[in-house]
DNA sequence: CCAAAAGTGTTTTACTTACACCCATGC
DNA sequence: GCATGGGTGTAAGTAAAACACTTTTGG
C-alpha cells in the first residue's frame, strides 16, 4: 500500500435519518454515470479515532456538527463489497484504478445512524456522487453492495432505542409540537398510535419542557410547544 | 507487511460468559511472566468472514462449535491498544518483536459476546498465554487495555437483551429447572426476583417445554426440567 | 409430623389503552 | 355557531407484583 493514508480494510456507512412532510428520510449517493446507489460512507485515518472518522464525514456531507450518532453495527463478511459495483464506479469516473486499487479490497464497514432536522441540511455529495439526496424510507431505490441490509438494520436498532432517551426528537427542530412528535414515532414504528396515550406517555417520561403556544392561523385550539431537556 | 496472513489493523474480542454456583463469570486469559489479563481475541482472515473468524476463535479455546454469538460493539479509538502492554508480552515471551510490528499496530476491535453452559468446555489458553480462566463478573483482575470497558459494555447489552429470545438458556444445560433458570437471570440483573411472578412470566413466554420431574434426593417437592423450544 | 422448596391460585397494584368531554381558534 | 384539532379527565382492560395456600419430598 505505500504511502496509504486510512486504515486498511476498513470502513463506515452511515444511515443519516431525516423526517419531513410525515415522512422517515434518508440520505442517499448516486455515482456519475453509473445508475449506481449507495450510503455514504468513508475512510479512517491512520490516527484517527472511528467516531470522529464518522463525524467528519457527516460534517462534509451535511455541514452539521454535533450530530445524533449511533453505532449499530458492523458488517465483516468477506465478500460483501466484491460485487463488482465499486470498479463500475471508478471506471464511469474514469479514475485510475490503479492508484485506488485498495478501494476495492476486502472491507469490513462498521455502520453507524445519524438523526437530524432535515431543515438544517443542505447535502453534498462527494467526488464520485453527482448527489446526496432524501429518500423516503419505504421508497429507496436499489443499493449496492448489501446497503439495503444495513439500511434494515439501522430501522430495527433505531426502533428499540426510540423510547430510550427520546431519541426521536432528534429528527425535529429545537421546539416541536406534540403531534409532530407523534408523527415521528409514527413513521418509524410504522403504526398509528393513540393520541392521548402518547402524549401522557411522552409527559410521564420528564424530559420535554413546555414552552408558550404556537398559534398556527389554523382553525383549531393552538398547540403547546416542547423542547427536549438535555 | 508483506506476506501478512491477518487483515491489518481489525481484530476481535470476545467476551465468554459462563454460569456456575450461582454466579456469572467469564473467560480471562493470563500472559507468561507479566501478571497481565486479558480477554480471548484474536484476528481474521484475509478471506474469512468475520463472524467465521469469531467463531474459530471460540472453538480453539472452548472445543465447542454452535455457539450463542452476539456481536455488540465496535471499540475504534485510534490509542486504545497503544497502552505498552502488548510489547511487555511480546518481550516476556522471547518474541521478535520485528516479526510481529504488525500485533503492535493499532487495532479496531469487534466485540462479541458469547454464552456457553460452563459444564461442556475446557478451557485452553493460546500460545501467548499459561492460563485461561473463568472470573467471577464482579471480581476481575485488571485487564489491559480497554478491555474493562468492554466487558462492562458487554453486560449492559446483554441485560437488554436478556428477555428477548430468553437468551439465558444458553449458559444452562439442555434441560434445566426453573430454579436454575431464575438464579442466572438474578446473576446476570444483580437482583433478586420474585419466584412466583419469574416461574409465570418465563412460562408466558409458551418457549418452554415441561419435561419429567427431576427427583434430587433433597427433602421437598422435586421441581419440573425445561427445555427450550428452538 | 416437620421443614424446605416447588407449583399455583388469589388479591392488589400499577400501567396501558380506549373513550369522552371540554377548550381554543378561524371561518 | 360550527368544524377542527389540542389537552386532559375518567373508565375499562391488561399485565405485573405481592401474598399465601397447597403439594411433594426426606428425615
Amino acid at each position: 500500500m505505500g504511502d496509504q493514508t486510512f486504515l486498511n480494510n476498513l470502513a463506515y456507512d452511515s444511515v443519516i435519518f431525516g423526517f419531513s412532510g410525515d415522512s422517515l428520510k434518508i440520505l442517499v449517493m448516486e455515482y456519475h454515470n453509473t445508475g449506481l446507489f449507495a450510503l455514504p460512507g468513508g475512510f479512517i485515518n491512520l490516527e484517527e479515532d472511528l467516531d470522529k472518522a464518522v463525524k467528519r464525514g457527516l460534517k462534509e456531507r451535511t455541514g452539521l456538527e454535533n450530530i445524533y450518532l449511533e453505532q449499530f453495527y458492523t458488517f465483516g463478511n468477506a465478500k460483501r463489497n466484491r460485487t463488482g459495483e465499486m470498479e463500475t464506479i471508478l471506471k464511469a469516473n474514469h479514475m485510475e484504478i490503479e492508484t485506488l486499487r485498495w478501494i476495492l479490497d476486502r472491507m469490513v464497514s462498521v455502520a453507524y445512524y445519524a438523526l437530524i432536522n432535515i431543515e438544517e441540511v443542505t447535502p453534498a455529495p462527494d467526488s464520485l456522487s453527482d448527489s446526496c439526496t432524501w429518500y423516503e424510507i419505504d421508497n429507496l431505490p436499489p443499493l449496492i453492495q448489501d446497503h439495503t441490509q444495513i439500511v434494515e438494520k439501522a430501522l430495527e436498532v433505531l426502533k428499540q432505542n426510540l423510547d430510550r432517551k427520546l431519541e426521536g426528537v432528534n429528527l425535529l427542530p429545537e421546539k416541536f409540537t406534540m403531534n409532530q412528535l407523534q408523527k415521528v414515532y409514527e413513521a418509524i414504528m410504522g403504526e398509528k398510535l393513540h393520541r392521548g396515550a402518547f402524549q401522557r406517555k411522552m409527559l410521564s417520561l420528564g424530559s420535554l419542557v413546555r414552552h408558550e403556544k404556537q398559534f398556527s392561523g389554523a382553525a383549531h385550539k393552538a398547540p403547546y410547544l416542547y423542547s427536549f431537556k438535555s
